[in-house]
DNA sequence: ATACAATCATATAAAATCACTAGGAAAGTA
DNA sequence: TACTTTCCTAGTGATTTTATATGATTGTAT
């Protein structure tokens, strides 16, 4: 029941993308600077939301990252699910098509749905905005 | 974020006993026939269940399995956990010990407890005995 | 006492997943 | 042209998953 490390670096790219969203790109190397993962690491976990169009890119120099949206427009749910695809706790409840023999019959589907219920919600509920504040906020008690 | 399938057995295993919950012994044998699954990788199963104390277990003829308590007892999460270990989406909320450098300035920690929150509560709102009306429910419409 | 039935313990292993590392190609900027 | 940065693909060691297999131990019934 655990989510790996690419759905958390993923996050945390992405946050760390909305902590410096000033409309400038920023370079994966000072992400990785600043997160503590490899830049060749990062690539591969950059490279999917790049592609689903959570972020937009340049390259060469002064190239970069930038949010392509409002960080107000991203779940966390919608980030965890480039890297991890579906959160369902089981695999029956992935696709529409149920390859489970015992579907029909099985007594334990219900709870597995109510689960898998709570834990998109949840994610769904949490935008990036939602930690950016949270994170200025602590920031600002070392302030005060 | 899979539930391993000794989880999932594990789930199955206890609301087979459940269902056959008679104060008779089961035999794993039986339980393996009905759930289509080994009874060599049940009994792998089925020991930590014992070693916690959730099953009573008598050898010989005539042996087999029961519940130790009452169905209305067990929550799902308490099974699940025996064999799975902490339901904690990240490692970092597992124990005590924060061993994560990044603890103290972690932007995502709050949301990974919340996360931890909503699952947990949510396995642990399900028992054994809603499992078991609800597909008693399920099987009465077939008579109805 | 003996045979039988079941739990209990341990070893092995294929397959998949995880968490990276590495090399280089392509594209854009100064 | 030199440099920087993204982009693409492949490989790798470690761990976990999902079992299978063999046999020992224990208890019940006849």
């Amino acid at each position: 029941m655990k989510v790996s490390t690419k759905g958390r670096y993923a996050l945390r790219i992405m946050l760390d993308l909305a902590m410096h969203n000033s409309g400038d790109l920023v370079p994966l190397k000072d992400i990785a600077k600043r997160q503590g993962i490899t830049l060749k690491y990062m690539e591969q976990i950059i490279s999917p939301l790049s592609k689903a169009g959570f972020v937009q890119s340049l390259r060469g120099s002064a190239g970069g990252y930038r949010l392509a949206r409002n960080p107000s427009e991203y779940t966390v749910g919608s980030i965890l699910r480039v890297l991890e695809g579906p959160l369902a706790p089981t695999a029956c409840l992935e696709t529409d098509v149920n390859e489970c023999p015992r579907v029909d019959s099985c007594p334990t589907i219900s709870f597995w749905n109510g689960l898998n219920k709570v834990i998109n919600e949840y994610v769904d509920s949490v935008t990036l905005e939602d930690l950016v504040n949270e994170e200025t906020a602590i920031q600002s008690d070392y302030v005060i």
